[in-house]
DNA sequence: TTGAAAGCGCTAACAC
DNA sequence: GTGTTAGCGCTTTCAA
C-alpha cells in the first residue's frame, strides 16, 4: 500500500538503527601505508573473509604516524565498530590497549606487539630474513649487506636477527659496516644500497628488507651502472608483479598476504562471535623463497 | 570531579551523536579495485584533502562489480555518510544514482558516466592516448598496435579514441588486427601481446592503456624473447614506480592520481557547504608524456 | 495478528 | 550558570 510512497526516496537509517541495536555489523581496519602493496592485499584478504562473516569493511590509514593511528582507533570505537584489525606503527605501541577499554576485539596483524596480551597474526620475520641470507651464502657470497628497517618496527627487527642468525651458522663475521637501518620507504633504500654500493673493500651481495626500500635500491644500482648479479646480487622480502618483470629476476622471500589478512578476519570473526578460547593467541605464517636471477653464483664462484 | 571515574573506560557513543546531529562528518569512498595501484594514490589525494576539510574517510571495495558498487553505496547511503565520492564500475551506471534520491552529494572520479547529470572529476583519456600514440608515429613507428581496456568503460573507450585520432591525424590506416580490447587486468594484458606478436607482418610498437595490462604484456614480450625497444616499442599508459626501474625504462603516460583525488575532494567538500554552484560540473585534468628509452627510434629509422 | 510505547546515548532548547 | 527534558529513527516488548 505504501510501499510505492516509500519507495521515493526512502532509506533505512543505519545510524538510528545501530543505536537501538547496540552493535554494529563493521569491522575497522587500520594499516599503516595505503600506498604499498603488501597492504593492499592483506587488505584484500580481510575483505575477502569479512565478506563471508558479514561484516563490511572500513579502512582507515594511519600513515606511520603514531598520532593517527590513536585517532584512527578513537574514531573505530566512538563509531561501536565490532571488531578492529590493526597493523600497528610500533612495536610499542599503547594505542593498541585503547580498544580493550572499549571492549571491542582487536587483533593485530603483521607486526607483533610487546609487553600487552593480544592476538597477533604475524609472519615468520626471523626466518625469512634467515633463508634469503643462507640462499646467498650458498652460492658464495660472503661480503653480505643488509638494508634493514626501523628497530623499532618487529618486522625491522625481526628480519635484521635473522640475517645475523644465518651468518652466525656458517660462520660469516658480521660487519658493522654492512648492515644500513632506513626507513622501509623508496628513498632510504636509494640512499642505503648508493653508500654500500660505494664503499670499499664493496658488498658482493645485499639482501633488501622490504618492498619499497627494494625499489629504492635497485634504482641505486642501475644509476651506479652495476650489473646484477655481475656487479651486485641481490634478494628482496616481498615478492611482487614487478620482481619478475626486471631483468634479471629478483629472487625474493614471498609473505603469505592474503592468507595473513584472511587468517586475522577469521580469528577476529571468532572473537566477535565471544569464542575467547586461547586468548591471546599468535599464529605465525611461513613466508617462501622465490629463486630467480638476481641471486644467481657467477661462473667463477 | 567526575573526571577520574569517567576516563576508566568512557567512549563517546558517536553513533547515538550522529543520530541526534542528523550528520556525520564522513566521506564515503567507493572504488573499482584496491590492488591496483592507481586506486590507491587516488585514494590518498582523497585522504590528504578530507584530513584538511575534517573529514574521516571510509573506503570501500567495489571490485568491479556492479552489483558490489550497488551494496556499497547503499550501506554508506543507509549510514548517512556527508558524501560519497565514486569511481563508477560503467559508463552507464545506474547506481550513480542512488545518492541523489538520498540527497547526499556525489562526485564521481576518474571514469566518466553518461545520462546523469553528475560532478565529475577526471583525465583527458583521449589526449593522453592520442599524445602516446603521436610519439609513436613520430619515432617512425608505423604498424602500432593498441591494447584497449572494456568498451563500456570511459577510460577504455576514450583511450582507444584517442589512439584512432592520432593515426587518422598522420594519415596511417587503422589496422582492426592491431587493437585488442582487454579486462585491464594483468592476464588480459599478457593475452593480447601474446597474440599480437605472434601474427604476421608484426606490429613494430603498443601502446598499452592500463598499468595492469602493462604488467601482464610486458610479461609477455619477455616470455617470447623479445627485446624492447629494438624488436617493439612501447608506450604505457599510467607512470608507477616500477616504469623506471625495467630495463628500458618505460615511456608512460602519467596521470596525476593525487591530484584527481585531492580536486574530487575539494568538489565534494563545497557541495557539502551546500555550494551548489556550476551543478553538474566537470574538472578535466591533464596528462603529460614521460618519454623514456622504451620508445626510442631504431637507429635504422 | 496488529498497534502503541519505551528507550538506546546523545544534544539543544528551555526553565530555573 | 546549572539542571531537566524532549526527541533523533529504529527495534523490542507488551498490551489490546
Amino acid at each position: 500500500v505504501l510501499t510505492a510512497i516509500e519507495s521515493l526516496g526512502y532509506r533505512r537509517d543505519e545510524i538510528a538503527r545501530s543505536l537501538r541495536m547496540g552493535a554494529t555489523k563493521v569491522w575497522g581496519l587500520v594499516i599503516s601505508d595505503i600506498e604499498n602493496p603488501f597492504f593492499t592485499s592483506l587488505v584484500r584478504g580481510v575483505q575477502d573473509q569479512a565478506d563471508q562473516e558479514g561484516y563490511a569493511v572500513v579502512l582507515l590509514n594511519s600513515d606511520e604516524d603514531l598520532e593517527k593511528e590513536a585517532r584512527c582507533l578513537t574514531l573505530l570505537l566512538e563509531a561501536r565498530v565490532a571488531g578492529v584489525i590493526l597493523t600497528p606503527v610500533t612495536e610499542r605501541d599503547a594505542n593498541a590497549a585503547l580498544p580493550a577499554s572499549a571492549s571491542t576485539p582487536l587483533v593485530v596483524v603483521d607486526r607483533r606487539i610487546s609487553g600487552i596480551p593480544l592476538d597477533m597474526v604475524t609472519v615468520d620475520n626471523v626466518q625469512g630474513a634467515y633463508q634469503g641470507t643462507l640462499h646467498l651464502l650458498d652460492a658464495g657470497y660472503r661480503r653480505i649487506s643488509c638494508i634493514a628497517g626501523p628497530e623499532h618496527v618487529a618486522t625491522g627487527s625481526d628480519r635484521l636477527r635473522g640475517y645475523f642468525q644465518a651468518l652466525r651458522e656458517r660462520g660469516v663475521e658480521p660487519d658493522p659496516a654492512l648492515v644500513r637501518t632506513t626507513n622501509f620507504k623508496q628513498d632510504g633504500g636509494y640512499e642505503a644500497a648508493s653508500q654500500l654500493l660505494r664503499q670499499e673493500p664493496r658488498t658482493d651481495a645485499i639482501i633488501v628488507m622490504n618492498n619499497l626500500t627494494t625499489e629504492g635500491a635497485l634504482q641505486a644500482v642501475q644509476d651506479l651502472g652495476l650489473r646484477v648479479p655481475g656487479d651486485v646480487a641481490l634478494v628482496a622480502f616481498d615478492d611482487l608483479a614487478w620482481s619478475s618483470l626486471v631483468q634479471p629476476g629478483l629472487t625474493a622471500v614471498a609473505q603469505p598476504v592474503r592468507e595473513l589478512g584472511r587468517t586475522a578476519a577469521q580469528l577476529l570473526a571468532r572473537r566477535c562471535r565471544g569464542d575467547m578460547e586461547g586468548f591471546p593467541s599468535t599464529v605465525v605464517l611461513q613466508p617462501t623463497l622465490k629463486v630467480r636471477q638476481s641471486s644467481a653464483a657467477e661462473p667463477s664462484r
